[in-house]
DNA sequence: GCGACCGAGTCCGAAAACCGCGAGACAGGC
DNA sequence: GCCTGTCTCGCGGTTTTCGGACTCGGTCGC
């Protein structure tokens, strides 16, 4: 756990084209927390792990947070990269946060490229469990990390975001014939 | 042992939707013994040892008692806190008792809390042993203790009125799948 | 009284289980 | 052959589980 635990968190609602969004900021303005509602409560086990337990009150994220989302929706691709984040984790972990804001948007990375990147070859399901783990979905963007034959794998949001999201950013991957039943 | 023992008890049964319980009242009207009478045995070795060779014979419990009784059990939980108990005991037993009767009702502390509560942080195993030997269950609310880690450990009355209790109380705990065995 | 023994516990370290993977081996279908 | 999908295993950080050690009053026997 590097960085301090803030003393209080705000909750703030975001709606995009795929679903309404939770957002949890520090008093200092911070991004401590993204994640799709449908999720809520991972997200709050994760805001508990990440920020300790600390008061948590809904109100309005900073105008230039939203802002900055409005505008990625909008297609400004390059709009999330402004965003001010932070949080706590393992050192493990926040290497591999970091590593994924090196992946530019419009391209993806394989797990195992991500590990070697972080300088640990063969730590590819680490690497995976760790992108689970993501507090800051989207911002930080687990979403560009695809298996090394190009299929999407695994996605905390449902892969259906993940795809929503790469198009978005114009990525290449494989698509697989999406089959019938739900992606969880 | 505080408290003198009575001049005699008067033994009453009381129904509940976890079973009868026995109720032990002196000729002042205090409570001096609760247990569910599938125990019979033991509250009357309980009984013997807190409130000595008495004469017991069977008779009403108080108008009052029985009705704080069904107003607990109907959802009214702060009623037990207006039940006049009384026992024997040793100092450390003493303590302890009332160290329970500090927890609020809907929430729990650990055995370890409680030991600190009475300065004794360290005589946490000696405290569920004081804690199993309350003869005046439920109204001294021993069932709002649990393990450090929020599983529920032990309960003289069986771990299903434990649970019960708690539940009905609206607190918070580990609920493990109860394994098939029976738990006495 | 004194001492051995016993818990309705708790902490801590070790071990195992868990995974949002990837590489290699194999079996089919063309 | 070549390309695919499936299976098996090794990988490493994290989380959970498990068992042993330690504790400290009360109880019981002397």
């Amino acid at each position: 756990m590097s960085d301090k635990p803030p003393e209080r968190l705000i909750i703030d609602r975001f709606a995009t084209p795929i679903g309404e969004a939770l957002l949890g900021v520090d008093e200092a303005g911070y991004l401590r927390a993204f994640d799709w509602s449908d999720y809520e409560p991972r997200q709050l086990r994760l805001m508990v792990r990440y920020n300790g337990e600390v008061p948590v009150e809904s109100g309005a994220a900073p105008a230039v947070l939203r802002e900055a989302l409005t505008a990625y929706f909008d297609g400004d691709l390059q709009a999330i990269e402004r965003i001010a984040w932070r949080t706590c984790g393992t050192a493990f972990q926040l290497s591999c946060w970091r590593a994924l804001c090196d992946i530019p948007v419009g391209t993806t990375a394989s797990y195992g490229e991500q590990a070697a990147r972080i300088g640990k070859p063969k730590a590819v399901r680490a690497v995976g469990l760790a992108n689970g783990a993501n507090p800051i979905g989207l911002v930080v963007p687990c979403h560009r990390v695809i298996g090394a034959n190009g299929t999407l794998t695994g996605y905390g949001g449902g892969l259906h975001r993940k795809r929503w999201l790469l198009r978005h950013e114009g990525a290449a991957f494989r698509d697989e014939p999406q089959s019938g039943t739900l992606d969880l």
